[in-house]
DNA sequence: CTGATTCTCTGACTATAGTCAGAGAATGGA
DNA sequence: TCCATTCTCTGACTATAGTCAGAGAATCAG
């Protein structure tokens, strides 16, 4: 396996890299034009592409010299922030990166032009699976503060979409939500799932002494779902219970989560009557953890 | 499809740039690590690295001193020819490439750990499949003068193997095989494929003015089959032989060649009468050029 | 044998891609 | 209000990755 994705490094870098040789070739480096790429159709804050780009701010400072110099790009300072400055691309600037767009199009194109249909449509649909399953190993899960900022964030788009989801709408007063302290050890702990740094999904666990564990606010964005991160939390979230020393986990969750409901079930959990009087809750499921659990981490070393 | 690939080279580069970055983090910047790796196990050619990696010959020479000042690599002329040199891996060398390989190593298992043994297989059958199709489509097919060294690198192994298949083995000179005049425009033409410059297919066609066109000599290079490289190979003679305004296309093949009698019947070639008494042929085909032969080129521009 | 060519190397440049320290303006929190 | 922090910019460097012209040795083709 690792010899085939070794061989797939060079073949695709290869290939790709001329997709990087289209970006240059026109009279420009590689640094510049990636910068203008990254500034978009309208406009990007020097911030956000200082982040985006990973670069140094003295670097970048020059580099936007150099765009505007050419009259591709305006330096204004931010409404709000007087110290962070927008990038707007003048109307050259839009020129020059659509430019760009095409050249990396024709690259792409020439891909194709080799193939017949038939190879075409498989080469894409590989691509497009390679893609997905790059992204869903770029995710790193991990331990999370539920203070930290990404908790947070997650912790607001799950009741969000709870509120959206569930036939009744969702108030957080209502139920039995886990407050920050129940979900830091001893009491408990949350799983935070990142991906390029952007939150991507979470997992939390409450201890209850030698009782049942408990599965709380599982969620996953929206736009990385299919991808088994939800699967793959949840093995983590048992590898941990295990490691804490409990022995069956426990959950409730509501019928309009019909994924995680089967999600659950193909994970061997089976529905069990009530065991709380959660009132948004419909189905209570409950796993007895095997000696497998806390082996098989797929969390990554720090 | 041309968004798949370009959403595709973007995810890719993320991730695969990690393993530059892996040959990289070795004190040693990438252009002598690479060089280091290329030299391989034992020994290579100045000049083969040259090509290789497509480097200036002053500049090959001073990272070439790099090494050696570092003792990772002995520079020695060529017992054959006293102007190439050869570049041989001490010891020391010998183990630091061992270590840019266990860490290139490292960082596809990293790309692995996080998925699921289902996913990790979903993955590698996906690269494969990327790669294959990768390749087929950087085979590049152009006309080549049968005096070319592409063109007789081709038509020895072709002749080489249709000596180890055939049951009787084969004999140029008692076959009515094609002479260099024949291959050459007006009298008819030789495709050549390459991969990275290197030859890796090719098909003849003879023009016999009103009469029906010849096609002769298709062989693509053992390791490159199933990549669709002959089924290329005659679209575009098709084209080539119905813009010199062929109707007919026929061929004339032996019973060894299995592959290639399955590949005529599917491109629409009908298995007609004896037409020629070559002592080599089984078998007859014949094929009417449609109004699409001469479009649809799949022939790289120039 | 001779002239053209091939191969490698050196010297002398240039371009690209950074890094680091610190200054100055704007902002936010106590 | 004041102090710490954030954000951008400038100056002064360094490292990496080349490019180009030409010299000298070896080889090849006629």
């Amino acid at each position: 396996m690792v010899g085939q994705i070794r061989s797939f490094n060079r073949t695709v870098t290869q290939r790709v890299g001329a997709l990087s040789d289209a970006f240059l070739g026109r009279d420009r480096p590689l640094g510049p034009a990636r910068l203008l790429w990254e500034i978009g159709p309208d406009s990007s804050e020097v911030r956000s592409l200082r982040t985006r780009l990973d670069l140094d701010s003295g670097y970048l400072s020059r580099l936007l010299r150099s765009l505007t110099d050419e009259g591709l790009v305006d330096l204004r300072p931010s409404r709000a922030d007087g110290r962070v400055r927008t990038a707007y691309l003048t109307s050259r600037g839009r020129a020059e990166r659509a430019e760009l767009d095409r050249r990396a199009d024709d690259v792409a194109r020439s891909i194709l032009r080799p193939l017949s249909d038939r190879q075409r449509a498989r080469l894409v649909t590989a691509m497009a699976e390679v893609e997905r399953l790059l992204v869903a190993s770029a995710v790193q899960v991990g331990v999370c503060d539920p203070g930290h900022p990404h908790a947070r964030f997650c912790e607001q788009a799950y009741f969000a979409e709870l509120a959206q989801r569930f036939d009744t709408g969702f108030e957080p007063a209502h139920s039995h939500t886990a407050s920050t302290g129940e979900l830091t050890p001893p009491a408990g702990l949350l799983l935070v799932a990142t991906l390029h740094g952007e939150p991507a999904g979470c997992g939390a666990l409450r201890f209850h002494g030698d009782g049942p564990g408990e599965l709380k606010r599982m969620w996953v964005a929206p736009d990385l779902r299919g991808l088994g991160l939800g699967r793959r939390l949840l093995t983590e979230l048992e590898a941990q219970a295990a490691a804490n020393g409990v022995r069956t986990l426990r959950l409730e969750t509501n019928r309009s989560l019909a994924e995680a409901v089967s999600m659950y079930r193909a994970a061997g959990y089976r529905e069990v009557d009530p065991f709380s009087d959660e009132p948004y809750a419909h189905h209570w499921f409950e796993k007895t953890l095997g000696p497998d659990s806390a082996s098989g981490s797929m969390v990554d070393p720090p």
